[in-house]
Formats: structure tokens, C-alpha cells, sequence
RNA sequence: GGGAGCAUAGCUCAGUUGGUUUAGAGCAUCUGCCUUACAAGCAGAGGGUCGGGGGUUCGACUCCCUCUGCUCCCACCA
């Protein structure tokens, strides 16, 4: 068969994939092996695949093929996130492009739109990810919202509830006015925020709610809630303001009386040492609120606008607010000054709104318990989190953990199960009929039209967080009571999770509450934590930037593998990726190295009646045992998760042994055949490179493979054991790198003199050189080689570490120019003698030092008084030649 | 404000209990080659003293301190 020069993927990939889905080489069910597994990162139902993703599911990708090629069972189970705020949000947008406003709709009627964007959207990046060659067990697709997982979240809400670990109260939450929902504190993201310090005027009350001449100045970053005040707070031993105690001052413009209060909280040094408080719109001033019985007023709606409690500006945006309030109080003669500020604002992570401190009623899951376990799995090692370097952050996360905001007042999720009698009382039952007979053990005569159901919905990650339990079995979430099913009692825990330190508290940390919570075991063992993907100027991959490439034009133009390859080549685990096309051309011509290997092998004519020659036969040994050495190595970097390293050094077996090196050796001259022997183990070579390369490049491994040899129907590389190392000689790789570096000074030698490669040359050598490799010298450097003798003064002259060589060059050296190159080489020689002997000669180094370490630098000393020797040599022959 | 981490060739990174290396790789660069697998290639070359300073040690890129710069995480000083 005729191969083009130029590999080109589209027309193997989509083939290939098809086969392996075909042939259900991805499905996995439990048996006697061992298995191994990987649950995915479930991305959003309706995302599309970006750099990110790419990086993350490559890396999931390699380690599962992997594991199947070590002979494991494999499982990768796939699915996707419904993604509550993020969704709702895009089905709310897409409704208002039609002209339809959510607050028109029913529940139901929503929730029918969401479900139909959900299955025209939703899933389009499991098929993209087919694209990257994923190999997931598309059989056990999961969703978290199927109804069965659905099911195991109501249940671990019923669970918990019944615990005493979810409780229901009034507490400031993160309110996005965008979203319309609490969102949890993990997903505030602070960032500092440019704005203004105002500093205004509180006129002191005379008594009868009239200002009298006399004000204190207050600093604040949000004038438009000066309305909401409750109190103005002094420090009790800030002597500057103990005039003000007991005493009344007016709130501007709605000259609204309110007391002076003390409390420590107030720091003297800060602004001007007092401050308003208004317990409706802030933590802090809630908790002093709380502590001097203040009343809280709440001024501001859920959309952000202040509402008729406002008195002034009713119906205005709190920003648009804050400007126009700023301008009344200045005409008002309450505005002192104002000057820029600095100070973290909390955004929500999903529509990027300011959050709002807000007092609502929500529904809480207590942390300390589940935290203290989760902080233990990973302190003892049960968990190990790669890099390492993440388990200080981990801890300190774990020993800070609050309380989990989890109702969020949306649609889109699972509905609390909890149902209000109509005096208010709470039951929280699986399903409203099991709500009914609880509630009529409070009150028999209750009806199912008497109860009502909570109207929010629970966060997301309450969902995700039995993602490694509820894949298996959705009975044993919220039922740690329960069998296990096969699955789940094969599968679990998982092997190893792939995923981006962005979410190790979001998700990771609450999968491990889960696991211990629901299996009494950790649902993973190491937890592969990757770097973000930058462009070249180390930004954010991001949508406005328009930064980043969308990765099915990347393997339109470049193929599955190399854009693999591109992103795993400078990956290391935790470090952030700095993405820049050129690393997936670098893929793309490894493809193509791969391609011309094969088409230069597999066009080789077998010769039965050929004897190997000498060369090849060096070239077999020594490549045999190389291979072993390079297994073993990759091996090493895989089971450190080093897989970048691992990648590189197959990288290098592949180009620079195998074919610069080896396929040289053993190439037979033009026009004729090869001995079957060479032949037999070159294909033999092939093959394994093939499959080390795999689980890399899934795509083109598979077409050569398929095509070094017949297959049978339903053989496939990707379930063919991986090499494996065999003890291997490192005296001949030695030996042979001597040959390669002989080889090296030749062609040095060729190049600076302008000599052909055709043009066969004499070398000469002195010392221990390795007569095993020399049949190698002969044939990839054209030369004969043989001891040195005679006058070699005008040769020129090359060592390979330390033996000397010599090329015989009568006529054709310029004798000064030689003796400066040697002059140097001796400088620099002796140096390096000075340096090693100055440490030899310490008598300290030489006590203390183990022998070892001294014996190296004896060996230094004498290689290199050997080398000196022979400089010298050769130099005063040269100049006594002049 | 608290915590963590990083700083090694033009770029991106290795350097695994301080000593088999007067520092390694890939890419890029330069030089010469369209040599009968591959110009998405081949052959060769140059390039850093390991952010600055101090210390410990017989010996430091590797440990300690400090300064500078950057990154990330956490955080209710209005």
C-alpha cells in the first residue's frame, strides 16, 4: 500500500472512533480484573467544549487508556452538570429573546422550556469530546438531573435533614440581584473595586427631631443606604466623641432620628471613627444590629432597586441611586468630601453582578463534622491532592468552613423536599405523599392541598457532590444503610480525578464528605489538580478577550493527536498552561515523524537470503535494551503523575533514538533488501513505540497499527498490553552513545572542512573505545576506523569522552588555527583540573565527603589529566610540524 | 489584612532526601543541506552561573534569613 508523504488525519479519526465505538471498546462491566476508574468533571449540560476541557478530559483520556493497555479495567463514566444559576440564566435570556419574561411563566411551563434547551443543547460537548478521541464508557452517560439522581439527591437532603444537620433560618446570604438567587460563599469571588469614600454629615437631633448646628462625619461606601440606618456606632474608649453619648442624630434628607450606640467592633483608626449601621445591608452591622436590639429595615428589592421602605429614590438601581442620592446630599449640605477608595467587592461568580448583602430565609447543611472528616482523608493520605503544594490551601479551607448556604430561589434544580403546613410547621419527606402522612401526624385532617412545597431549588454542587457515588447507584446516596449494587461495590472508590484547583472546595472537598458520609471511604485516591489554560500573554482564556481558539477548528486543522499532544506538552501538574498554537504544530509533526517512520519501514523489501550485517545487529541489541530503559522511565513519570515527562521521553525514544539512530543503522542501502532478523525486530520495535505512544495519540497509533500486520475483525491497539521493561544492559546503551557521539565529531569534522558525506574517511582512534559500537561509526559516519599510529600532527581531532580520534587530513588543516582551537581546549581542561584538585586538596571535603562523591572527582582528576595529556600531545606535534 | 506558591537559556519548563552535571529538555534562533521516509525534514552551532543580598556547609540551583518582582487562595474594617 501506498502511504502519502503528509499524514492526514481526517481521513483516520472519525474512522477509528466509529470502530471503537462500534466494537464497545470503552463499556465496561465489572469482572476479575482489577478495575480502574475515572469519573469525569461532569461539564455544563449546555457548554461547549473550550482550552480548558481539552486539557482536563486529555489528560482524564491518557491515564484511562493506560490503565486498559496495563491490562485494567478500564471505566470512564461521562455526563454532564445541569448547571442551575448558569442554565437558567442562558433559558431566562433566550426566553427574553423572544419576547417572553420568566415572571410570566408558571413553574411548570418554565421548567418545560429549560428541559426543551436542555435537549437541544444540552450534550453537545460529550460529542465534542468524541472529536478529541475521549474514550469514556458512553453506555453509563449520566446527567444530574436524571430522575434517578435526581432521586439520590432528595434523599441525601432527607438524610441530612433528619440528622440535625440541614436547618432552615434568616441569615445574611450572598444575594445576586442578577441571578435572583442566594449564591454559596464559595461562590462570591472578591475583587478590588475602585470607588469612592463619601463622607457626610449626621446633624445631631435636638431632642425633637429638629438638627441643631452641631454634626458628626461618617464614612461610608454605600450612601444609598443611609435610609436603612439603625444607629451610628462609636468606639467606647474613642474619647473623641464621648460628647456624643446618649445623644440622637438625624439621618440625611429623611431627617429619620436614630441613637448614638457603643460598641468595640468600631475600630478608632478607621475612617472617622464612627459608623452607621444598618443592619439590613451589611454582616457586620447586622451582627452589632443583633447585638442592640436594632430594628432592621431592608431597603433594597431582589432586583437591587431600593424599594418604597426607601421613602426616597423608591424604584431607583442602587447604583444609579447611590449617584443621585450623592447630589441631594450635597446640595443638602450633608456631603463633607469624598475620595477614591479601594476596597474587595464581592461579585457573583455566575453573572458577575455585585452581590448584595441580603437577610433571607434560606436552608443550611452544617459543615464542621463533614469538614473535619474530609480534612482527615486528605491529612492522612487517603486522598492525595496533586500537586502537593495544595493541601495547605485545602486545610486552611477545611478549618475555615462555614455553614453551606444550599436553597438557591430558582427553577432549574431539584426542588426541596420540604413541605410547609398551613400553621407553618415543616415536614421534609422524599415525595409529597410521605409529606401528607407526616403532616397528618401533626394534623389528621390535612389534605394534600394543604401543603405546600418549598419554592427553591438546591445548589448545584448538592448534586455533584454524589457524582462518584450516584454514577453507580443512585440507592446508596442518602442511604449509607443500604447494599451496595455490583457496581458501585466494583467501582468504588474511583482511581484518580482530574480536575482544575478552581473547584477543589466546590467540588473535590464535598465529594469527599459524600464518600465518607454515604461509603465510609473516600470516593478517589489521588486528585490530579490541572493548571488554567493561558493564552501566550498569560491571560485568561475568555470569551470577551475572543483569546481563545475553539478546539474542534484546532482538530479540524491539525487532527485529534496533535492537538493532544500540544496540550499535554507543557502540562505539568498544577502550573498554568500557556497555551500557544505552535506546541500543537509541534504535535502535528510528530504525527507526521510517526507516519514517515512507518511508510520508510513498511517499504523496506525482506531479503530471506541477506545475513544481518554487523551494524544492524549492534543497532537490534542496543535498541531492545533502550526500549526497556525508556519503559521503565515513562513508567516512573506515570505513576508520579508526571505525565508531560512521560510524554517527553517517548517523545525522544521515538524521534531521536529510534529514528535518527536506530532506523539509520539498519537501513538497508538504496535498491536493496533487508534481513529478515533486522526486519522482524524492527517491526517488533514499531509495535511496541505504537503502543507507547497510544494512549497519547490515540488516533494514528491505531491506523499504523492496523496496518503493520493483518487484523482480525475486533482487534484493536488500544487492548494490547502496554511494553513492558525487561532488565536491560546499560554498558551497551553507553557503548552505543559512544558510537552516536563518535559519529557526531565526524560530521563536525566533515562540516567545518566542507567535506562530502559521500567521501569515505580514515578515522583513527586512541583509547578504550567500545569495539562492539564500531561497526555503527563505520556505517552512519562513512568511515574506516582503525588504531591510532604514524604521525597524526596535521590530523584533525575529536574526543569522545576519553578516547581520542583522529581524522588523518593531510594538507587540508590550517596548523595556526588548530593550535588556538587546541590552546583553548587546554585552557579550559586545566581550569577544570584546578577546581577539581582545589577540592581534593581540602582535607575536610575529603573526610567528609562520602567516598562515593570523592571518588567521582579522583575519576574527574584523572580523566582529565588524561586529556591533557593527549592536548599537549598533540599540540607540540602540531607546532613542531610549523 | 492572613496564607500559599513561583522567580533557572529568547520562550515554556525539568532539575525527584545538597555531592555521578564548571546546569538539562522542548520550542525558537543561527549555519549548511530539497541526501532515494519525512523541508511538518536532515546535519551542525551558539545561548543561562540558576531574581538581588546575606548565611549554614568540606560542598548550594537545591537548606535558612532578607529584599525585589509576579501569581494564586482566603478574608465582614465601614
Amino acid at each position: 500500500m501506498e502511504l502519502p508523504a503528509k499524514y492526514d488525519p481526517a481521513l483516520t479519526e472519525d474512522k477509528w472512533y466509529a470502530y471503537w465505538l462500534e466494537n464497545k471498546f470503552f463499556h465496561s462491566e465489572p469482572d476479575e480484573r482489577e478495575p480502574y476508574t475515572i469519573v469525569i468533571p461532569p461539564p455544563n449540560v449546555t457548554g461547549i467544549l473550550h482550552m480548558g476541557h481539552v486539557l482536563n478530559n486529555t489528560l482524564n483520556d491518557v491515564l484511562v487508556r493506560k490503565a486498559r493497555m496495563d491490562g485494567k479495567n478500564a471505566c470512564w463514566v461521562p455526563g454532564t452538570d445541569h448547571a442551575s444559576i448558569a442554565t437558567e440564566n442562558k433559558v431566562v435570556q433566550k426566553l427574553a429573546s423572544e419576547g417572553i419574561r420568566k415572571e410570566d411563566l408558571t413553574r411548570e411551563q418554565f421548567l418545560q422550556h429549560a428541559w426543551e434547551w436542555k435537549e437541544k443543547h444540552g450534550g453537545i460537548i460529550l460529542s465534542q469530546l468524541r472529536k478529541l478521541g475521549a474514550s469514556c464508557d458512553w453506555d453509563r452517560t449520566k446527567f444530574t438531573m436524571d430522575p434517578d439522581l435526581s432521586e439520590a439527591v432528595i434523599n441525601t437532603f432527607v438524610y441530612f435533614y433528619n440528622k440535625g444537620y440541614i436547618y432552615r433560618g434568616v441569615r445574611m446570604v450572598n444575594w445576586d440581584p442578577v441571578g435572583l438567587t442566594a449564591v454559596s460563599d464559595e461562590e462570591v469571588i472578591h475583587k478590588d473595586t475602585v470607588s469612592k469614600f463619601y463622607h457626610l454629615r449626621y446633624f445631631i437631633s435636638d431632642g425633637n427631631g429638629n438638627p441643631t448646628d452641631k454634626y458628626i462625619i461618617i464614612a461610608t461606601t454605600r450612601p444609598e443606604t443611609i435610609m436603612a440606618d439603625a444607629a451610628i456606632c462609636i468606639n467606647p474608649e474613642d474619647e473623641r466623641y464621648h460628647w456624643l453619648k446618649g445623644r440622637k442624630v438625624l439621618i440625611p434628607l429623611i431627617n429619620k432620628e436614630i441613637p448614638i450606640i457603643e460598641d468595640s467592633y468600631v475600630a478608632m483608626d478607621f475612617g472617622t471613627g464612627c459608623l452607621k449601621v444598618t443592619p439590613a445591608h451589611d454582616v457586620n452591622d447586622y451582627e452589632i444590629g443583633m447585638r442592640h436590639n436594632l430594628p432592621v429595615l431592608d431597603i433594597i428589592d431582589d432586583h437591587g432597586r431600593l424599594n418604597e421602605k426607601a421613602q426616597i429614590l423608591v424604584g431607583e438601581d442602587r447604583f444609579d441611586a447611590r449617584k443621585k442620592i450623592v447630589k441631594m446630599l450635597e446640595e443638602a449640605g450633608n456631603l463633607e468630601k469624598m475620595e477614591d477608595y479601594t476596597s474587595p467587592i464581592g461579585y457573583s461568580e455566575r453573572t458577575n453582578a455585585v452581590i448584595e448583602p441580603r437577610l433571607s430565609m434560606q436552608w443550611f447543611l452544617k459543615m464542621e463534622a463533614l469538614a473535619k472528616d474530609a480534612l482527615e482523608s486528605v491529612e492522612s493520605g487517603k486522598v492525595k491532592l496533586i500537586p502537593d503544594k495544595y493541601r495547605n490551601t485545602y486545610r486552611h479551607w477545611m478549618e475555615n468552613v462555614r455553614d453551606w448556604c444550599i436553597s438557591r430561589q430558582l427553577w432549574w434544580g431539584q426542588r426541596i423536599p420540604a413541605y410547609y403546613l398551613p400553621d407553618g410547621q415543616v415536614v421534609v419527606a422524599s415525595n409529597e405523599s410521605e409529606a401528607l402522612a407526616m403532616a397528618q401526624k401533626i394534623d389528621a385532617a390535612l389534605t394534600a392541598s394543604d401543603l405546600r412545597q418549598d419554592e427553591d431549588v438546591l445548589d448545584t454542587w448538592f448534586s455533584s457532590w454524589l457524582w462518584p457515588i450516584s454514577v453507580f447507584d443512585t440507592n446508596k446516596a442518602g442511604h449509607p444503610e443500604a447494599e451496595s449494587n455490583a457496581d458501585l461495590a466494583y467501582y468504588y472508590p474511583t482511581n484518580d480525578l482530574v480536575t482544575g484547583p478552581d473547584i477543589l472546595f466546590f467540588w473535590v472537598a464535598r465529594m469527599i464528605m459524600a464518600g465518607n458520609e454515604f461509603m465510609n471511604d473516600v470516593p478517589f485516591r489521588n486528585v490530579y489538580l490541572t493548571g488554567i489554560v493561558r493564552d501566550k500573554l498569560g491571560r485568561k482564556m475568555s470569551k470577551t478577550l475572543g483569546n481563545s481558539p475553539d478546539p474542534l477548528d484546532l482538530i479540524d486543522k491539525y487532527g485529534a493527536d496533535a492537538v493532544r499532544l500540544g496540550m499535554l506538552l507543557c502540562s505539568s501538574a498544577g502550573n498554568d498552561i500557556l497555551y500557544d498554537e505552535s506546541q500543537i504544530e509541534q504535535g502535528r509533526n510528530f504525527n507526521n515523524k510517526v507516519w514517515n517512520a512507518f511508510r520508510l519501514v513498511t517499504g523496506w523489501n525482506v531479503d530471506d537470503s541477506a545475513a544481518q550485517p554487523e551494524a544492524s545487529a549492534v543497532a537490534v541489541e542496543w535498541f531492545d535494551n533502550k526500549l526497556s530503559q525508556v519503559i521503565e522511565t515513562v513508567e516512573d513519570h506515570f505513576s508520579k503523575f508526571r505525565i508531560s515527562d512521560a510524554l517527553m521521553a517517548i517523545y525522544k525514544l521515538f524521534w531521536d533514538d529510534f529514528c535518527a539512530w536506530y532506523l539509520e543503522a539498519v537501513k538497508p542501502a538504496y535498491g536493496c533488501g533487508i534481513d529478515k532478523a533486522t526486519y522482524e525486530s524492527t517491526i517488533s520495535f514499531f509495535d511496541s513505540l505504537l503502543k507507547m505512544i497510544h494512549p497519547i495519540m490515540p488516533f494514528i497509533t491505531e491506523e499504523l497499527w492496523q496496518n503493520m500486520a493483518e487484523r482480525k475483525p475486533g482487534e484493536t491497539i488500544m487492548n494490547q498490553r502496554y511494553p513492558q521493561a525487561k532488565p536491560y544492559d546499560a554498558g551497551l546503551i553507553t557503548a552505543f552513545e559512544m558510537a552516536c557521539e563518535a559519529v557526531a565529531g565526524v560530521r563536525n569534522v566533515r562540516q567545518s572542512k566542507n567535506l562530502s558525506p559521500r567521501e569515505a574517511l580514515e578515522v583513527k582512534i586512541k583509547g578504550d573505545f567500545p569495539e562492539v559500537a564500531l561497526p555503527v561509526v563505520v556505517k552512519l559516519a562513512n568511515v574506516t576506523v582503525g588504531k591510532a599510529d604514524g604521525d597524526l600532527s596535521t590530523a584533525q581531532r575529536f574526543m569522545v569522552r576519553t578516547v581520542e580520534m583522529f581524522i588523518p587530513m593531510s594538507g587540508l588543516i590550517n596548523v595556526e588555527e588548530e593550535i588556538a582551537k587546541l590552546e583553548a581546549d587546554l585552557a579550559y581542561q586545566q581550569k577544570f583540573l584546578d577546581s577539581v584538585r582545589k577540592k581534593l586538596s581540602n582535607e575536610r571535603f575529603v573526610a567528609n565527603a562520602p567516598e562515593a562523591v570523592v571518588a567521582v572527582e579522583r575519576k574527574k582528576e584523572a580523566d582529565s589529566l588524561s586529556k591533557i595529556e593527549s592536548i599537549t600531545a598533540s599540540l607540540n606535534a602540531l607546532k613542531n610540524s610549523r
